[in-house]
DNA sequence: TCTGGGGTCCTAGGACCC
DNA sequence: TCTGGGGTCCTAGGACCC
């Protein structure tokens, strides 16, 4: 009997992660109404980060604003967010994910990943990671299988909660066809609206239509590449080579909105010596700038700079003020944001051009 | 109730060059 | 007197994800 050992994408979803984090931490949370959010001041402008199942019966979701998910789940628990716990937790995770025999890993954030693995059984190898994971961690997570990426990332969602699914061409148009567009991973609520403008507005409509006709809307590459996502096709192989960080950047949205043009430098100068000390970390040249802002009530606005490589502070601060003052002096600011490109290494992700702006 | 912060990639349009 | 045209770089803006 020959084994049927063929490689298959794995797709791995923590549970809530953040707020199991959390419950692990202070357990006597454990059923309550759990929101974390912001500094977890819910006067504050701030967002809602991750909430409990229980403060998702009250109506509470993710970006939903801080002050209002405390109007609706007055009885919750409000906890700021603190990154560095999720860190270590996103890292012992990943570590248990990639002692799994024959497992390529490729992660995709504090509490997912890819599995690249060559099996006969991705039901039970899925079983295996999810037990290894619980054991290793305490936290729950969701399985996705799929023959492509976008198929296993697709498939967790229906996995949810601490399950599996299984989503390959086979079963692809059955479970998703009837579906809306914006249920596709990297369709969101701009290109759905777009897309039924032209007809289009479920996976299976999405998936018939001609990719040259989408060209002409969304351009060479994207208007193909929706046509393909509409089918679940694409690329099949799980990449677990190291993330090289393009550029780093911080912003801020001020508690109250900011005129005065000496508060605006101090806070762009503020935000520039963080973004400093990550560029620093990483030993590579600035070759790029960008600042964004978001004039009240909320019309965003974005400069951009190319310039020589430097490694000296000086210089990059001086052309960073060259930017603030292109801010309008007549309009309050609710939001800066200071970004550095870095130069790429020479092997790091081949084919992208390193002077594309990232905001 | 006004809508965070960290990223990535794509597209359009103007400048510039041959 | 009619304002070629293609390639590439740069800036700004848009969309998406976690």
């Amino acid at each position: 009997m020959i084994q049927d050992r063929r490689p298959w994408v794995l797709h791995v979803d923590l549970d809530q992660f953040i707020a199991a984090v959390e419950v692990l931490r202070h357990p006597e949370l454990a059923g309550k109404p759990l929101i974390v959010g912001g500094r977890g001041d819910p006067t504050e402008r701030a967002v809602v980060s991750t909430a409990s199942y229980e403060a998702r019966e009250f109506g509470v979701g993710s970006g939903m604003p801080l002050r209002l998910a405390a109007r609706k789940a007055p009885e919750a628990v409000i906890l700021p967010v603190d990154a560095g716990a999720y860190t270590a937790a996103s890292e012992q995770v990943m570590t248990t994910l990639r002692a799994q025999p024959g497992a390529i890993v490729q992660v995709l954030g504090w509490d997912e990943a890819f599995i690249g693995i060559e099996t006969d059984d991705p039901e039970a190898y899925a079983r295996r990671l999810q037990h290894a994971v619980l054991e290793n961690t305490d936290l729950h997570c969701s399985v996705g299988i799929g023959d492509t990426l976008v198929r296993a990332k697709v498939a967790t969602g229906f996995g949810k909660p601490r399950g599996v699914f299984r989503l390959t061409a086979e079963n692809w148009l059955e479970v998703m066809g009837a579906r809306p567009t914006i249920d596709l991973w990297g369709v969101g609520s701009k290109i759905s609206k777009r897309l039924a403008g032209l007809g289009i507005l479920t996976v299976a409509e999405l998936a018939s239509t001609d990719p040259e006709s989408l060209r002409a809307e969304f351009g060479p590459r994207m208007g193909p590449w929706y046509v393909q996502l509409g089918r679940g096709d694409g690329a099949s192989i799980v990449d677990d080579a190291p993330w090289v960080a393009r550029g780093h950047g911080r912003e801020t949205t001020f508690q109250q909105n900011l005129s005065d043009r000496a508060d605006i430098e101090q806070a762009a100068r503020e935000l520039l010596e963080q973004v400093l000390d990550d560029v620093a970390a990483e030993g590579r040249p600035v070759v790029g700038l960008g600042l964004k802002v978001r004039y009240a009530p909320f019309s965003t606005k974005t400069f951009t700079k190319k310039i020589a490589p430097t490694f000296d502070r000086a210089t990059v601060v001086g052309k960073t003020m060259e930017l603030v003052e292109k801010i309008d002096r007549d309009r309050p600011l609710r939001l800066l944001g200071v970004r550095a490109e870095m130069a790429m290494p020479d092997d790091a992700r081949e084919g992208h051009s390193p002077t594309r702006s990232g905001w």
